[in-house]
DNA sequence: TAGGCCATCTGGTCCT
DNA sequence: AGGACCAGATGGCCTA
């Protein structure tokens, strides 16, 4: 809010005003900003040096205000030592600036000045998209990827939270969670877009929670929550062929799909190639059964020995009755169905092995036993 | 149009 | 001195 109360143009003189007052000096960085031709923030350049020592000189600037006498001392103050920019401190009731002197602000000095603080500008940039991949690497491993509709990096962060405490218990445990609780793990803390994104990743919208018996895989009919019984949704998602594609159920939400888009999309769809994605799926969270990760598709029988406990999804949760107890927080929009996860793309055949998270074999052979 | 999110610039601080 | 890291500021873009 304070951000955006800066932002606001009609305070913005105050603003400076004040940076100007709480820097003990003229905002440097106007004059960084001059030197930075591309860049929309040289509004205040009034001075061609930019070097972080003249901070405090006292030199004439826009942003001391009309309240700053000190205006009038023109450039050749700004030269000058520290003591006559303490005194005029003094006057305004600023401290007296301390520190070495400044030195005087060569055009050497200044062009020396700006080639490092573009230097570090660049250092920055490249700091910041090293941050944002590693940022998309864990969306990708997060319950819910999405190319279009990507999670907010504060978002990624707590669901990656979140997931790895889910994960934990898991281990910790060593029982197969409630549904519930599972999933108010992974939302905990998040967004209610968020939530229910993550939901519909993991096909578990209210409806889901109002499971109808199990009329097409027959094996996971459940009207309640059992932790053995219920169908949890594998969250691999997201898939590269997340269309709507004709033999695909209409599973595609707000940009994301489920592993279903994958499922039914298949390779053999022509939306499989859709530039729209590219990236490897999430990992599957099917916490009713083993993680599913030396799959192979199409299905085969050491698949079905594979997700002996994956999750099973119930054609008829699509049209399946709900109750306003089962709405819980994930709305209705992420209502997905026909779901049959003998048709989800093992996970080792999207995820190359080394993008696997170590977690997944553990769970896996855990699962397994 | 307000608010959320993001990229970028910037200066400060700490460390080597 | 220079690099890494951080946080504040700012403007752009997008969406409800």
């Amino acid at each position: 809010m304070l951000t955006r109360l800066f932002s606001d143009p009609s305070l913005q003189s105050d603003v400076h005003k004040y940076s100007g007052w709480a820097e003990d000096s003229e905002s440097e960085d106007s004059k960084m900003k001059d030197d930075d031709l591309d860049h929309e923030r040289c509004r205040l350049g009034d001075d061609d040096t930019d070097d972080p020592e003249l901070r405090g000189s006292g030199a004439h600037s826009e942003n001391l205000g009309e309240d700053d006498d000190d205006d009038d001392l023109g450039e050749d103050e700004e030269d000058e030592d520290d003591e006559g920019a303490g005194e005029g401190d003094a006057e305004d009731g600023r401290p007296k600036k301390r520190g070495p002197k400044k030195r005087k602000m060569t055009p050497a000095r200044a062009q020396r000045s700006k080639v490092r603080r573009q230097k570090a500008n660049a250092r920055e940039r490249t700091r910041m998209h090293d941050l944002n991949s590693a940022l998309d690497s864990l969306r990708k491993v997060v319950p819910c990827y999405s190319k279009t509709q990507k999670l907010s990096k504060i978002e990624t962060l707590r669901l990656a939270k979140n997931y790895i405490w889910a994960l934990s218990e898991i281990l910790r445990s060593g029982k197969r969670p409630d549904l519930v609780s599972y999933v108010q793990t992974l939302c905990k803390g998040l967004s209610q877009p968020t939530t229910n994104l993550v939901a519909g990743c993991l096909q578990l919208n209210s409806r889901n929670f109002l499971t109808e018996p199990c009329q097409e895989s027959g094996r996971y009919a459940s009207s309640s929550f059992s932790v053995h019984s219920y169908p949890y949704p594998c969250a691999r998602l997201a898939s590269p062929h997340c269309q709507s594609g004709s033999n695909s159920l209409p599973l595609r939400t707000h940009g994301y799909c489920s592993a279903y888009d994958s499922l039914y999309g298949g390779s053999g769809s022509p939306e499989y190639n859709s530039p729209e994605y590219e990236g490897p799926l999430s990992p599957p969270v099917c916490i009713n059964g083993n993680f599913s990760l030396k799959h192979q598709s199409p299905p085969s029988p050491e698949h079905e020995k594979g997700y002996h406990y994956s999750m099973h999804y119930s054609s008829g949760l699509a049209g399946s009755r709900q109750t306003p107890a089962h709405n819980l927080v994930f709305g209705s929009s992420g209502m997905r169905s026909g779901i049959h996860n003998e048709n989800v793309l093992p996970y080792h055949d999207v995820h190359p092995h080394h993008e696997r998270p170590p977690a997944y074999d553990e769970l896996n052979a855990f699962f397994h036993n």
